[in-house]
DNA sequence: TCTTGACTTGTCAAATATGACAAGTATGAA
DNA sequence: TTCATACTTGTCATATTTGACAAGTCAAGA
């Protein structure tokens, strides 16, 4: 898989959670204790942007779900 | 949980994985076809640096278990 | 049309991740 | 002790993430 793949997959994945809890990005970044950005925020949901596990913690701290939940890409068969 | 916490896991997880698996990190650099570096992989087994989500996903391939397994770190209770 | 809210995108500066290489540490075997 | 293997750590240059801000897009209403 490649890197934009994995990328737009996390991005995917941030968004659709985000929109089933009814979140904006700015409700988001409300929630985040830590510093972030929205710009960062739809830089990631877009798969512009390569984020650090930080950032992705970070975000999956204000989505209320597991990081690992966010990272849930599927294992690819060949590498 | 503090930045430091969340890579020092993640970190972990990949040693514990990786060492389950009875692979070094020679081996693990053999198995991707993606550049990576040996220090690399130290230094993020040692959580002494915040990786990327494509360079984690390198190595979750490297290791042939889902990315998500290495990032999974305990939802934290409190904010 | 105009406005508003939500999101995207460009640019910038600062911080830092990464790959590369060298050197150091630790362990175990001969 | 010597050697080999595995890993850690320091440094460097390069690339890129990140936060910040401004400007642009887009859709839904009034």
């Amino acid at each position: 898989m490649k890197k934009s793949e994995v990328l737009k997959i996390v991005g995917q994945n941030i968004k659709r959670i985000r929109l089933e809890k009814g979140f904006t990005q700015v409700d988001l970044v409300g929630k985040i204790e830590a510093r972030i950005d929205t710009t960062n925020i739809s830089r990631i949901e877009k798969g512009r942007t390569n984020a650090t596990i930080h950032t992705l913690y970070k975000i999956s701290q204000a989505l209320e779900v597991p990081l690992s939940e966010i990272c849930s890409v599927n294992i690819s068969k060949k590498v």
